[in-house]
DNA sequence: TGTTGGATCAACT
DNA sequence: GTTGATCCAACAC
């Protein structure tokens, strides 16, 4: 049979950020580095989308740390917060429409030796049950910011796997902006980051 | 140039 | 339920 791995293409990304946002549950994340390969299954994801987004970077305008949210889809947007930790979003839609989707919790799949050496309880199975997590585990910082996730480094992948159950609910973590049920999340996994 | 608070997490009480 | 760790972008001055 055929590899059922296939990469996310361009097209995936240019959607309505709701819709990238339900889809992404259930596909895996992999980042290589050497010949390391590293993956985890996707189990939690909110939408971040457009200037009127009140909890949205863009909310206040194009600067220079949300730049990469105006730009074509498909990309990477990491910021740094609270001092210690990162979030990877995946940037959506078209030129010059800032939305993104945050990728908050995921299940470790490949090279979970790899990420439980980054904790300092490596017998933790808890390796990649937040957002920040997930970066610490991937070990993804600002320099990758900006990534094509169309290319070969860090990329999201479909491996035919069905999720039996995608719920919905406000998002986590935020002040303004809670009246939208604008984060998806397999109620099936015990790796979503709250109940 | 200085201040403030955040799309978090772990370790407390 | 609360708090400390600790950086940097945004905004006020």
């Amino acid at each position: 049979m055929a590899s059922a791995f296939y990469k996310l293409p361009r097209d995936f990304y240019l959607r309505p950020t709701l819709k990238v946002a339900h889809d992404l549950v259930g596909k895996f994340l992999v980042y290589k580095s050497g010949r390391n390969l590293l993956a985890a299954r996707l189990v939690e994801v909110e939408a971040y989308i457009g200037e009127n987004d009140p909890a949205c970077h863009a909310a206040v305008g194009k600067t220079e740390r949300n730049e990469v949210m105006y730009g074509l889809g498909g990309f990477s947007y990491i910021y740094f917060i609270y001092g210690m930790y990162h979030c990877l979003n995946v940037v959506t839609e078209r030129e010059n429409f800032p939305a993104a989707v945050l990728i908050r919790a995921a299940e470790p799949s490949d090279s979970i030796d790899i990420m439980r050496k980054r904790y300092a309880n490596p017998d933790s199975n808890k390796l990649t049950d937040g957002p920040g997590k997930i970066c610490k585990a991937f070990n993804l910082t600002r320099k990758y910011n900006g990534l094509d996730l169309t290319g070969d480094k860090l990329y999201l992948e479909d491996r035919g796997y069905e999720v039996s159950k995608i719920e919905r609910s406000r998002r986590i973590g935020i002040k303004k902006g809670i009246d939208k049920f604008w984060r998806f999340y397999d109620s099936t996994s015990a790796y979503v980051s709250r109940k």
